[in-house]
DNA sequence: CGTGGCCTTGAATGTATTCAACGGGGGTGG
DNA sequence: CCACCCCCGTTGAATACATTCAAGGCCACG
């Protein structure tokens, strides 16, 4: 494992405040890959081994039912996924896969497991995550069942504008069809929701998107913070 | 406040574990009210002062967002609410109502705080409890984003089934409005819905259920731990 | 230069919401 | 005790919203 992946990872906030020693065993036993794209790392259902940490590209969390299928979330670096598995010992409920070639670091669960019991400023740090996490997903569904599809589509540019550093122009950073799977729309219905947006003054040209009147995006999707806030 | 109570809650996987002396501390610190119906706990976007755990009674936790209105979830004994945010020292996400008379006990958030960072078993109890919600709203998010509105009500009332030990005929533990709300649809879209299962052997009078051809709701319904079992 | 995947568009269909109206049951007050 | 009323649930009709299916254009890649 590269030094320079360790120093990384030990600046996330799950790993920031832990004994030296524990995060030795924890980078002891972890293993760096690096995968293609379109790999599926792990499958809904199967126990979870690893904790995953993405270094580098990007990977789809995505779920599957009755042979429907869609994306709950996209994890760039530095993220980590299935932590509340790992935690429980359960089974995932979501599956992975790369999007792109990506590498990844894994911590044997069982490993995250004993150091959690262990190391007290570990757990902690897992507590404020799992919180964390556990308020986004409740922030999803207050998003999913509160608004219509061109609100969240509108709600998700004015994010992205406001992470882009408040640019009037910014790229999408996923496929059109991820991006309305994970809106909760079918690829068509966003390419409709898109035109139904040019009177609002965005244009979207293949991944660029041009918001020409801030105010009018905002007045249709009335963001706030207990929905589009990632922090709090 | 009342010895069986405190016993009662002690017996709470969040309390179970944790140090006699730090426990102590709490409940020193608690509250217990008895409210009448219609009484709203907590608003959405407040700070979260109180880790409310439901005695007797039930209670709704709703979302509100540009004058529409969901519920979210209901708890009743011995259920907790708002955890993360009191972990966190966060606003509150939801709302929160009573449905009928109940009493609650209110443990002050700091306590909650002090004792977590203290007693390292408790905080254990808390990751846990938090992966378990948090299990709980990726599961939540699957059904609404990967079932119809027919089909989450059909799951709705196969879990129903379960849960009242099988019985052919159980009751409804909540008002339908609310069931349609939590469902994701409108009360007429749930009547509805209600009318379309006839087929498939479920007749609803009132609150009474009653499921006279389990293969075939179930054949409908297509239940999976990974969406509909609490545990896991 | 072909080919496959992604995006878009159109038309038809299906699903869900809105609005309005009505019946019935439970509670209240006369 | 009864009349009244309010709220919940239901139903119908019209509408809005979203999906499906089919087809075609465009770009990237081999």
């Amino acid at each position: 494992m590269k030094v320079s992946d360790t120093a990384e990872i030990r600046t996330l906030p799950l790993f920031r405040d832990m004994d030296d020693a524990q995060f030795e065993v924890l980078i002891r036993g972890a293993y760096v890959q690096t995968f293609p794209p379109q790999i599926e790392l792990i499958t809904e259902g199967e126990p979870s081994d690893f904790l995953h940490i993405v270094v580098e590209g990007t990977v789809e969390l995505f779920a599957t039912w009755n042979g429907h299928q869609t994306t709950m979330a996209t994890v760039r670096p530095l993220g980590t996924f299935i932590l509340a598995a790992t935690i429980k010992d359960a089974p995932n409920l979501m599956s992975a896969r790369t999007l792109e070639r990506s590498r990844l670091v894994l911590l044997p669960s069982e490993d995250v497991r004993n150091v959690f019991e262990t190391d007290s400023a570990f757990a902690r740090a897992i507590v404020v995550e799992l919180a964390q996490c556990y308020r986004m997903s409740i922030k999803n569904t207050k998003n999913l069942k509160l608004r219509s599809s061109i609100e969240r589509l509108a709600n998700h540019l004015v994010r992205k504008q406001i992470e882009a550093g408040g640019a009037k122009s910014f790229e999408l950073d996923v496929e059109k069809r991820r991006l309305a799977s994970y809106l909760g729309m079918t690829a068509e219905n966003l390419s409709r929701a898109i035109k139904t947006l040019q009177s609002y003054g965005v244009t979207i040209d293949g991944a660029m998107v041009t918001i020409t009147t801030p105010e009018a995006l905002l007045n249709l999707a009335k963001p706030m913070p207990l929905i589009d806030d990632p922090e709090h």
